[in-house]
RNA sequence: GUGGGUAUAGCUCAGUUGGUUAGAGCGCUAGGUUGUGGCCCUAGAGGCCAAGGGUUCGAAUCCCUUUAUUCACCCCA
């Protein structure tokens, strides 16, 4: 029996994994000059953590986790998210008393048991940050103008900022009220779901995307339109400094996220045109989750993206990932003699930093010149016993032809300077 | 949890109304007279035709079951 891959997982393989250094160099260097150091945490962490943080209510908690018993017969969850393990580290760490706010972001695999599509797998990369210890609208506003920046420094095409706020306990609880309201005489006209979210989450009943749902909801009363004074307050400073900023967004009403812990300012970057799972990234403010995790009142915002879906919207958009490295200069030999000589050439270069081939299957010259071909080494030098005795080589330039005749001993000088 | 598609070589795929040793292109390996690759030519390796059962003289092909995979719903990154 052939042992296969695990569902919903898939190996990244040279060719592919270039595009994930990339973005996520590209994503660390700029993060670190928003003031955010990197985070490390475990892959695996406590069950309760999830269930208290992400919120047992919620699909990923409910049915999403790869949860098992470890050996201690301790109930053992692999991350579904980032957040909950870093709001857990700030306060295990006592995060509180260094200087405010925190700022932290991370580069990790992620885990839900799910079924497989175009943009959902199982086992998925994320890149995420956190800023912990800041109510200000300026937080909401610098990361969301960050991220812009991120998108277009990468050069993807056809993303869009949606935002939306869904207000604080306060005004949800008077929002859930009305919502009610208003549905009640409706409900007999709605789907299976719909009744279910009217007695546990009555705001999830508005972006339901059934057909005879969705035209009821259409007059349904938006929380945007029914926040307290001061989730009001700080969504308009939010809105006022996306403007100033030059970061161009469009408030959708009925962005609702599926994480309980979400407050106030939620949003999504939303791509076209790369399967039915088009949020490439989604975030918001989460400033009770401190608290409800057994910490002091702290607020805290952030956002996670997903590495797959970013890719496949860069790709979307045309743009050439880097690929592969390419040799420097590919040394081929003839005989054992030359092959000695041809080594520890090879070696000085590659302790040097210099990318260099060498062919170690004893195999013939036009085997050796068809490898470094297929490599698309920038030169090639063949090594022979006339070469040895002579102490003179011949340098080719593998794409325009040149050659050009050298001593060996300069050999790794000239490549190591550039100068050949 | 629900529904649809697909499963033949490492990859992309042919394979007739069921009929002998299962095919192509690409890729891989080795050669094409002693030491320069790409183009071309030749040869080789590599398949329990996803697995199991059934129909039949005979199944990659028809039927059933299972598994895997993929797309979509729900929901999410």
């Amino acid at each position: 029996m052939k042992i296969s891959i695990p569902k919903g997982t898939k190996d990244i393989l040279p060719g592919e994994i270039e595009k994930y250094k990339y973005i996520q160099k590209v994503y660390a260097n700029l993060l670190e000059n928003f003031g955010f150091k990197q985070i490390r945490f475990p892959v695996f962490e406590h069950t309760e953590l999830f269930q208290r943080g992400v919120g047992d209510t919620t699909d990923i908690v409910q049915k999403e986790m790869y949860t098992f018993k470890d050996k201690a017969g301790r109930s053992i969850t692999l991350r579904p998210e980032g957040t909950a393990s870093v709001v857990r580290s700030y306060i295990e760490n006592g995060m509180s008393s260094y200087p405010q706010p925190i700022k932290l972001y991370y580069d990790i695999t992620a885990y839900r048991y799910e079924n497989v599509q175009k943009g959902r797998y199982r086992e998925f990369n994320q890149l995420g940050a956190e800023v912990l210890g800041s109510d200000s609208p300026n937080a909401d506003v610098e990361i969301l103008n960050m991220l812009n920046y991120f998108f277009s420094k990468l050069g993807v095409q056809g993303l869009k900022l949606h935002v939306n706020s869904i207000g604080c306990k306060v005004c949800r609880t008077k929002y859930n009220e009305m919502l009610k309201e208003f549905f009640a005489d409706k409900l007999d006209n709605m789907c299976e779901d719909c009744k279910q979210r009217y007695i546990k989450n009555p705001m999830r009943l508005i972006d339901c995307k059934q057909e005879k749902c969705s035209v009821i909801s259409k007059d349904a009363p938006m929380l945007i339109d029914n926040l307290c004074d001061s989730c009001k307050e700080h969504f308009e400073n939010v809105i006022r400094g996306l403007d100033e900023m030059n970061t161009p967004y469009i408030i959708n009403k009925r962005i609702v996220r599926g994480l309980d812990y979400y407050v106030r300012t939620v949003f999504e970057f939303i791509a076209e045109g790369i399967g039915a799972q088009d949020t490439v990234c989604a975030g918001g403010r989460y400033d009770g989750l401190v608290e409800e995790l057994g910490g002091t009142d702290t607020p805290g915002i952030g956002f996670a993206m997903g590495l797959e879906r970013l890719i496949s919207t860069l790709e979307k958009s045309g743009f050439v990932l880097p690929y592969e490295k390419n040799p420097v200069i590919f040394i081929a030999y003839i005989g054992e003699k030359a092959y000695k000589v041809a080594r520890k050439i090879a070696n000085e270069l590659r302790i040097n930093g210099i990318y260099c081939e060498i062919d170690i299957n004893d195999r013939s010259l036009k085997a050796q010149l068809k490898f470094a071909d297929k490599k698309n080494a920038l030169y090639n030098v063949v090594l022979g016993e006339n070469e040895i005795d002579t102490n003179k080589a011949i340098i080719k330039n593998m794409s325009t032809q040149e050659i050009k005749e050298v001593s060996i001993d300069s050999i790794t000088k000239r490549i190591i300077e550039n100068k050949i």
